[in-house]
DNA sequence: AATACATCCAACCGCCGACCC
DNA sequence: GGGGTCGGCGGTTGGATGTAT
């Protein structure tokens, strides 16, 4: 069969996102979740091809991704889940929590891959011990329930995530590391009809009124939520006090960090 | 200071499987 | 069962940034 391609190739932005696009998604999935990635771009004020858009907050945008350094820790996990699973980064990065697919790919690339070459002798003794590490993961895998997003790693890793500081280990497994539906009562899951309708029943006339960042949020800043956690989403995990941002959005001095 | 080169990483592209009608 | 849509994945690219000359 013959694909649609997945946007109009005219008219639409492509390349590196702007701190006003990456504003308005953030706010608009923050506030609706990730109903329909293609839809989103036309409700969210955006001119970027839905595909873009979930990538962006894949890889970006998403509550706790972790950026900057790689630990040993990790770096020997990836080696591991390469050796057994080779490029299914996808799967590596389910067992990284905060980490993403794209990231720990292209850390892969430039750097694991070229360490690797350099010194195959270490990377032989890394896939030795993987046995002692795959009989492990396959007993985590029977104990954890089937959906279950945290990785086994999730707990120690996000301890020493240098993101949030402030944020708490139960805090941090209340919140999805690997889907961008931001559930909690008022908000729509990607997955869950029975959200979609909660929030059709709360949101009223959504699904007739597109979301317009501009419009909804240029009487309220944006950075309002930060703030005043709980203001602009009351039901958010913002709520509880954490930053909205994965990364540092804000300067004390300087404002907008972006 | 200017230029060339190397490296990194965000983003795009095309394909695939799941799902729906 | 076939056609269409969508989300997700892995490979690749090219712009941004860093380093060497």
């Amino acid at each position: 069969m013959v694909r649609t391609p997945c946007c109009d190739k005219t008219g639409l932005k492509k390349g590196t996102w702007t701190p006003e696009e990456d504003r308005k998604l953030m706010a608009y999935v923050t506030k609706y979740g990730c109903w329909n990635w293609r839809q989103l771009p036309k409700y969210a004020g955006l001119s970027r091809c839905g595909k873009s858009c979930r990538l962006r907050w894949v890889n970006y945008l998403r509550p706790n991704i972790k950026r900057g350094n790689y630990s040993q820790e990790e770096e020997d996990t990836i080696i591991r889940l390469h050796e057994s699973l080779g490029n299914k980064w996808s799967a590596i990065a389910a067992q990284l929590p905060g980490r993403t697919d794209n990231e720990i790919k292209n850390h892969w690339h430039t750097n694991l891959k070229k360490r690797l070459k350099e010194n195959p002798a270490a990377y032989e003794a890394k896939v030795e011990s993987d046995d002692v590490f795959e009989c492990e993961t396959n007993q985590e895998k029977e104990l954890e329930p089937k959906n279950s997003i945290q990785g086994p790693l999730t707990h120690q890793i996000l301890e020493s995530s240098p993101m949030s500081p402030q944020q708490s280990s139960s805090e941090a497994s209340s919140m999805s590391t690997d889907t961008p539906a931001i559930t909690s009562t008022n908000m729509v899951t990607c997955d869950n009809g029975a959200s979609m309708e909660k929030y059709e029943e709360l949101s009223g006339n959504f699904w007739t009124e597109p979301f317009v960042a501009d419009s909804a949020y240029n009487r309220i800043d944006f950075l309002a939520p930060l703030a005043e956690p709980g203001y602009l989403f009351p039901h958010s995990p913002v709520s509880s006090g954490e930053m909205l941002c994965p990364y540092s959005v804000y300067d004390e001095n300087d404002g907008l960090n972006w």
